[in-house]
DNA sequence: AAAACACCCAACCGCAAGGAT
DNA sequence: GATCCTTGCGGTTGGGTGTTT
């Protein structure tokens, strides 16, 4: 039905005004409703990913840093392709941009690091990466109220790693899960010894009040080589927006 | 100068998951 | 429980641009 007589191809800039004037008036989401809402002969996917990979004001453009490139390899060898989870830890960065960056870059990557002598990026033969399923939030998880950008110590005593229902909105439940599907991934696995699987948090305290950026505390740690996993705060299956959201 | 090639990136497609009815 | 609808994701493609021959 939407395929027919939508315009395909690249977006012209009215078309990017009317969009941008759209979100601006009604905001994310709802993206059914965007073409007829912003007057835009598109369909509500082209819509959609014209606003997440090149409209949205928080999109960071132009070469990816060193630790951008650091993190994305370590966060690769423990995630997979999972590009969106590897964007969500690369703020302004999105899915798209990992994606292409990775496929243009893979190959250079590697062998610079290993021309370095840093700590060789680990292929998928070798690693096994953790593969979490995406997740959605429901309208009962207030993910927009987690303020909490340091996490207390937790006292819970995750038994599975099932995820949280979304019928007991706990703050918390995401982190616990990714903490616990972590940790008994971790048993398989002695992540300290080998140094090569990032379990940390970009959202630490400091990264709140910017006395840091969120690179340095990750790196930091992961470089700190403390044998106990250090993260402060569990990861956040949310694109950037949401992540954004939490600072 | 121009053709061929390589690279990059925006956009599309198909699918899976979750929510609503 | 079944079905439909919407959203989001990963894989892939195609066009534009830069580089090489």
């Amino acid at each position: 039905m939407e395929s027919l007589g939508v315009r395909k191809g690249a977006w012209i800039q009215e078309e990017d005004v009317l969009l941008r004037k759209c979100i601006d008036k009604y905001g994310e989401g709802k993206w059914h409703l965007v073409p007829l809402r912003a007057g835009l002969n598109r369909c509500r996917k082209s819509c959609r990913l014209r606003w997440l990979n090149y409209l949205k004001p928080d999109i960071k453009r132009g070469e990816f840093a060193f630790d951008e490139v650091d993190l994305m390899i370590r966060l690769h060898n423990l995630l997979g392709n999972r590009w969106s989870l590897i964007a969500g830890r690369l703020p302004g960065r999105t899915a798209n941009d990992v994606k292409n960056y990775w496929h243009s870059h893979h190959l250079k990557m590697k062998v610079q690091f290993q021309e370095e002598g840093r700590d060789k990026p680990q292929t998928h033969s070798k690693t096994k990466a953790i593969k979490p399923h995406p997740r959605k939030f429901s309208k009962a998880l207030p993910r927009f109220e987690l303020k909490t950008t340091a996490v207390d110590t937790f006292d819970t005593q995750v038994s599975t790693s099932s995820k949280p229902s979304s019928t007991s909105p706990q703050p918390n439940d995401d982190i616990i899960w990714w903490e616990s599907l972590l940790a008994e991934h971790a048993q398989e696995t002695d992540f300290s010894a080998s140094g090569e699987v990032l379990i940390a948090s970009l959202w630490t305290e400091e990264t709140a009040t910017q006395k840091k950026g969120p690179m340095d505390g990750m790196i930091e740690q992961i470089q700190g080589g403390e044998g106990d996993f250090p993260f402060d705060v569990g990861f956040w299956d949310t694109p950037n927006t949401q992540v954004n959201h939490l600072i």
